[in-house]
DNA sequence: GATGAATGAGCTTTCATTCAT
DNA sequence: CATGAATGAAAGCTCATTCAT
């Protein structure tokens, strides 16, 4: 016996009672959206597979029949989830992207941006990197299809900037990405409304720090 | 059991049939370790909640008493993959921060040491940042408690720097040192060991970058 | 429903994919007997508790409210399709009982004559026997006095036949009834079309075979 | 609205409220065959899809987790009893089939005997007839293959008797085949322990039928 | 008359965990 | 120490049926 810790006290499903309250606003949103923005919440506080349609239907002030009336499975809810955020966050990042600008400034625009929208969006960020894994295999590869491209977007606006003599030729571009992303997508795991910072200050600082790391 | 009948296939639970095979050397590690081993590669394929007990004790070739006899519960099995890998990272770490060296040294040293403990080790990554949130409150606390005393020492290691002059004051070091660990935590979601780059090649680079963005 | 998802294969309804097609002159049916139509062969193919009344109305191309327009339930679809069944085949036998002809001669033409229709009406006779104990135990019971006032005529057609000495007296006349239309009752479960005898070939060789047995 | 029915009164479900009473030797069979023989007699009763597995169980006196210990799903208990009807039939069969006395007096025999173990199993007859259709086709395909391999075997010793000269070969032997079984088949729809025939009496008279009909 | 969203009840199945052997 | 049968609780999902529009 490796040690004796103390015993979860109900099932381990349903790991914390947690409920979710919804606005005015938000309540008067159509069933469908009123659903994926409810179970949006439950899945980053308590996982997906730790959620149940009963969790989700009962904050939505609905019953599972209604839920099934409007997504085939429980899956799908989590798709949903993952296809609303790729599809705003690829929108953004193309705008930016695409406009104006020197590829160095674009890029830092870039991080900006997606920094500020992640943590407009902290749930769904959340919920994105802790349970894409749960997906059925054939969607997971739909999702990882979506990513790439995004990335691959990205990538090529890094390319541009190297070329162009405003970033540094010495890391792949592809790692350069990756380093880059890999901050942001992290702060779901620590950043706090609480916290010292600002969103706003967060970016700063990151534009900054990524942008010296990838300057000639 | 009267007769294996192909199982149906939309089940959630066992998302992948993943089977998991461990070398002559693993196989003569004690069983509380065997467990804890293949527990951690069942829960990085599949997710924590999607591993049956069943499926952890048929690949460690034991039952499920045997599991029982060792820990106390599934969550148990859970709590010890993070002690290990904390436990580990943590020593690793601090070895390297205490060591010789300008605080500037030191901080890339660890950045390439917990690089290439991190690839070594993907599987512990993944369930880390996937799973934690997974554990019963009392479990979370002491990990979380764990992740700060980390979180706190690589912190001073930044503060050293910065009073030494090596490390631009500019950025608050409790930032900077989430900024480092977010790209390396990331590895896990893209790293391959049949990519382009060793993860020797990968230390080198993100010690370059992260320490560029670092000076003053 | 937001998108659609391959069904999971295990599921216990809907055991088969089946759809029915109808031709154009069944499309021309009145939509109530078109529902029982379609109705009738889907509780062939798949059985009625298999068989949900979102597939029946799909088969038949209207959706369920028009369907509860016309039956109360859907046990009143199942009803209605014994209703028709023994509505049918009691008008026919009365039809040859009441004729002309000896009463072997009789016998032997009303064997002939359901073998025929039956032949013709696979799906209903099918139906018939593997659903009938389905129906509440109310509308089972019209139906069990339905089926035997068809036995009870054919009963006496046999006791006539007795008395008249063209049949033997050697099998109580009860019997008899239940081994002839035993015989034909399950031809539903090994007749196909595309069998090497035809629906007269098979009416003939058993009406020599019943009427040879019952001959005294 | 075609007739006003009186409306079931529950759920489709559990269409009757029929609960199994066991004797004190079947209480003591080892669980996986009082399961089978319990839900031999609910399936008899409501059907199939009709019976729930909280039913069985109940009525053997476990939980569902016992039933899913032994069987890996519903269908498979269903496919149990027909396993064990089947291989039951066959062996009788083939015992006398494999005899002495000439071919038609093993034919008598063998319709003799499958009467009285029919009558002596009738749920079991029921269920077979009824509900092996609601199986998955895999498994049909199985049962068929084993019910073929029997029908096989009569026909041969009907072709036994073709050629002995001692039954007609006016009659396809297939059809003969049928034409027997047929009758033997339908038993359980009509016969009753407080009817005016014993087994006995029902077998004699159905030798004597369906052996007329037969002889040259 | 007909539609489509929604309900409510129930179903099959899974699984962590216990315990007599 | 280990096993295998069994429990109890819950989960995902389906479906006949209703009802406002």
């Amino acid at each position: 016996m490796t040690r004796a810790l103390p015993k979860p006290a109900g099932s381990s499903k349903a790991r914390t009672g947690k409920t979710v309250r919804l606005s005015k606003a938000e309540q008067a949103l159509p069933l469908q959206q009123r659903l994926v923005l409810v179970a949006t919440r439950l899945f980053a506080a308590q996982g997906y597979d730790a959620t149940s349609v009963q969790q989700i239907v009962e904050a939505a002030g609905v019953t599972k029949g209604a839920l099934y009336h409007h997504f085939t499975c429980k899956d799908d809810v989590l798709y949903e989830v993952y296809h609303h955020v790729l599809a705003e966050q690829t929108r953004r990042m193309e705008e930016i992207a695409d406009g104006p600008g020197d590829a160095a400034q674009r890029l830092a625009a870039v991080v900006g941006d997606v920094i500020a929208s992640s943590v407009a969006n902290l749930d769904e960020l959340i919920v994105f990197f802790r349970s894409m894994h749960l997906l059925p295999e054939a969607q997971q590869k739909t999702v990882r299809a979506e990513r790439r491209r995004y990335h691959l977007r990205v990538r090529r606006l890094v390319e541009e900037g190297q070329r162009a003599g405003v970033l540094t030729t010495e890391v792949p571009a592809d790692l350069a990405v990756h380093f880059v992303y890999g901050a942001i997508h992290q702060i779901g795991t620590w950043y706090s409304d609480s916290g010292p910072l600002t969103a706003d200050e967060i970016a700063q600082h990151f534009e900054r720090l990524v942008l010296s790391g990838l300057r000639p």
